[in-house]
DNA sequence: ATTTGTGTGCGG
DNA sequence: CGCACACAAATG
């Protein structure tokens, strides 16, 4: 590996010098005297390093991959060294550094030319993602890390390869982690199969209560629960001698794989890194990564720098959860870091879920990865009998086929209480989250702040979702009425309702609204459980049904993604319940747009995915070409294109205005800082800040695949060359911006 | 951002 | 000519 330490050379045609010969530098009885450095520095002109001279105070802890403090541009500014050496390009004399930090190399070779690469993919800034990779220092954990650290204690177990069982649900799977465990670094794209903890007691006794259930249904070998799976194939890669790292959207998905890996490898150290955890116990996480005493690291997204060394293999889990994108810039997504990170560090890559992602089935049919899935019989058992009826099947049930619940959902639900816990996905959390005026249908809005109103519980009034005020005396503003009627339904109001139609069975709400938590488990018993998308709990041995209420509302967004996250969110709520076999059942109600309602009833998620694929190559939309937004004020924007080196191919479509920012999530008003304490601020004229924000446009760059990785340089030369020359007025560059349309 | 270097204009 | 101020370039 060799780290991106070459000094890179000035931006664009600003500062083209011929390039000084290295000169020797005398060190005074320092050896490598030189330090190269990044400095944090928000300049993106200024993102290259610099060279400092190392005191001789410092020569032995100012090592590559240590923080360090620069004076630079007259202020002291934290900085990481990269490199040491005997020589420097620079003409005049070098500074000395301030003082180092502390003598953690934080920053290693490996994880440095990552940090490189994904500042390059994203037109970004090395120091932005040094930012992301390498938590903030706390001093009391780090010393209590490093006294209790003894190096020659690290003692690499032999690992003996899992079973020749597991994987063997899958095609190809046995293979993937024979070629794990034989050192190899294959690249699965993993459609998973749900799987259910056995209910303890129930395979054995006979004497359960369910009359019919004389042919115990048989669960496949290797039909698991994903975090086991998972926990599998990272035990084929330790048999190789190698690290493993997951990263999953959440810190429950993380306690999940965490708890799989203790029950498959008990013996085996595992470092859970989740900013949630908060400053002490991340960095203590990943201190014991970097020092190499947990060869296990599972986390969410920033996990994917993490410093596992000799990593075999890098695994994402539900890819499509937009949680795995990081807001800030440059916004790297964690499925895109891990494959830069299989790829230059020769690891093996999985890419898992219930679901496929557009993205990874362009992985698939570049060759990049390989399709592991089960085969079509075995997929047919363990996976529940879905139905999506049409309002023509619905009509002929009975009249209330118009209902949130019609008569056949309901039949399921109180067929499958007989025997154990039903799932019922709600698209909102909240009572009445959404209401419109009763006689024109209107969509009620708060008089102060036009926010939308909604009814927080059962009798109230009300009140707005933005600003909170309790709209007492509401009156349509379109025809006068002073009724309200719902638009949305939400899980509290929903439970309430099948609370009343079921009063002999418990009802339990999850989601992450404020009222309740996200309840993480249910156990086997008849119960009606309500959660949103994302929260529903797991219930032992599986839900025996699940209503998919709401399937119009997750479909009819008009984002590109809205049928893939839609497919995505009703898989991951099906694979709670049982297999068909086992009698599992899922409904999918409320008009859902046919495409995904089909692939859920064929349990098709690849199928789904090579057709949104192809139908975005058909309409050049991401991921088949390279798109990247541009956004700003008018006059910012203007100049950063106008700044663009040429590309073939290239279009540059807008720019146009972007709709005015929510008020709910823009912050007030940026107050900006007067800089009390500095007398040259009071006498220096302030520009005057608009007090409204002035409106940003954006321009949407696109390319064909290949030439991704050259738009990205042009994008940075350009934001560079406007730096440099002080143009004001940010503008945002984002390469592969998410929420396009 | 802040510092440093260079150019310009005006008073002496 | 000398100095203050403005502007531009560089930041090690």
């Amino acid at each position: 590996m060799t780290p991106t330490s070459r000094s890179r050379p000035q931006q664009g045609a600003l500062l083209d010098l011929p390039a000084t010969a290295p000169q020797a530098v005398d060190g005074e009885g320092v050896s490598e005297p030189v330090a190269r450095v990044v400095v944090d520095v928000p300049l993106p002109h200024l993102d290259h390093t610099f060279d400092y001279l190392v005191p001789p105070a410092m020569a032995s802890v100012a090592l590559p991959g240590t923080r360090v403090q620069v004076r630079f541009a007259g202020r002291d500014r934290s900085a990481y060294v990269v490199e040491r050496r005997s020589d420097t390009d620079h003409r005049t004399t070098l500074a000395p550094l301030r003082r180092a930090v502390s003598p953690v190399p934080v920053l290693s070779p490996t994880v440095l030319d990552l940090c490189r690469a994904v500042a390059d993919r994203y037109a970004g800034m090395l120091m932005d993602v040094v930012r992301l990779a390498v938590p903030p220092r706390h001093a009391t954990t780090e010393k209590a890390v490093l006294e209790k650290h003894a190096p020659g204690a690290l003692v690499s177990r032999v690992v003996d390869p899992p079973d020749s069982q597991a994987w063997q649900a899958y095609t190809g799977g046995p293979a993937f982690l024979r070629h794990l465990a034989a050192g190899e670094s294959p690249r699965a794209v993993w459609t998973a199969l749900p799987g259910h903890e056995p209910v303890p007691g129930a395979a054995l006794s006979n004497g359960s209560a369910s009359v019919e259930s004389t042919v115990e249904p048989t669960v496949p070998a290797g039909v698991l629960p994903w975090p086991t799976s998972i926990a599998q194939a990272a035990h084929a890669t330790l048999a190789s001698g190698r690290g493993v790292l997951v990263v999953v959207p959440t810190t429950r998905h993380v306690t999940q794989v965490v708890d799989a890996l203790a029950a498959i490898l008990p013996n085996e150290p595992v470092a859970r890194l989740v900013a949630d955890d908060g400053p002490a116990r991340r960095y203590r996480a990943f201190l014991r990564t970097l020092l190499g005493e947990a060869r296990l690291v599972v986390g969410t997204r920033a996990a994917a720098f993490a410093p596992v060394t000799d990593l075999g293999l890098a695994v994402i889990f539900d890819d499509g959860d937009d949680r795995l994108a990081e807001p800030r810039a440059p916004y790297p997504h964690a499925r895109q870091v891990l494959a830069l990170r299989a790829e230059r560090e020769g690891a093996a890559m999985l890419v898992g879920g219930f679901t496929r992602t557009v993205e990874a089935q362009l992985l698939v049919e570049q060759r990049w990865a390989h399709p592991v899935q089960a085969p079509r019989e075995l997929l047919r058992r363990v996976t529940p009998r879905v139905e999506a009826p049409g309002e023509v099947e619905l009509a002929r049930e009975g009249p209330a086929a118009a209902a949130r619940i019609p008569h056949p959902a309901w039949r399921i639900a109180k067929e499958a209480l007989t025997t154990g816990p039903v799932l019922v996905q709600v698209a909102r959390g909240g009572y009445v989250p959404v209401v419109a005026c009763a006689r024109c249908r209107e969509p009620a809005r708060c008089r102060t702040c036009h926010g939308p109103l909604r009814l927080e519980r059962a009798g109230a009034a009300p009140s707005c979702s933005w600003c909170g005020r309790i709209a007492a005396d509401w009156a349509c503003s379109t025809c006068g009425d002073t009724r309200v009627r719902a638009t949305r339904v939400g899980s509290t109001r929903t439970a309430e309702e099948l609370g009343r139609a079921f009063p002999s069975v418990p009802v339990v709400v999850s989601g992450a609204t404020a009222d309740h938590g996200v309840v993480e488990t249910v156990d086997d018993r008849p119960r009606l459980v309500v959660a949103t998308p994302g929260a529903e709990p797991v219930a032992r041995g599986g839900y025996v049904a699940a209503l998919l209420l709401d399937g119009a509302t997750s479909t009819s967004r008009p984002e590109l993604w809205a049928s893939a996250e839609a497919l995505r969110r009703w898989l991951g709520a099906a694979a709670l319940v049982r297999g068909a076999e086992a009698g599992g059942r899922v409904m999918l109600l409320g008009q859902p747009a046919p495409v995904p309602a089909q692939a859920l009833v064929r349990w098709d998620p690849a199928g789904f995915a090579a057709r949104e694929l192809a139908e975005r190559a058909e309409l050049s939309f991401p991921p088949a070409v390279r798109l990247a937004a541009v956004q700003g004020t008018p006059a910012a924007v203007r100049s950063l294109l106008g700044h663009l080196e040429p590309l073939d191919g290239l279009e540059v479509l807008g720019p146009v205005a972007v709709e005015a920012p929510d008020p709910r999530t823009e912050a007030p008003a940026p107050t900006r800082r007067p800089r009390t304490g500095s007398p040259r601020a009071a006498a220096r004229p302030v520009p005057p800040r608009p007090l409204v924000p002035e409106p940003e446009v954006r321009a949407v760059l696109r390319v064909d695949r290949r030439q991704g990785a050259a738009l990205s340089r042009r994008l940075a030369h350009a934001a560079a060359a406007r730096s440099a020359r002080k143009e004001d007025g940010g503008v945002r560059v984002q390469v592969d911006p998410p929420d396009l349309w």
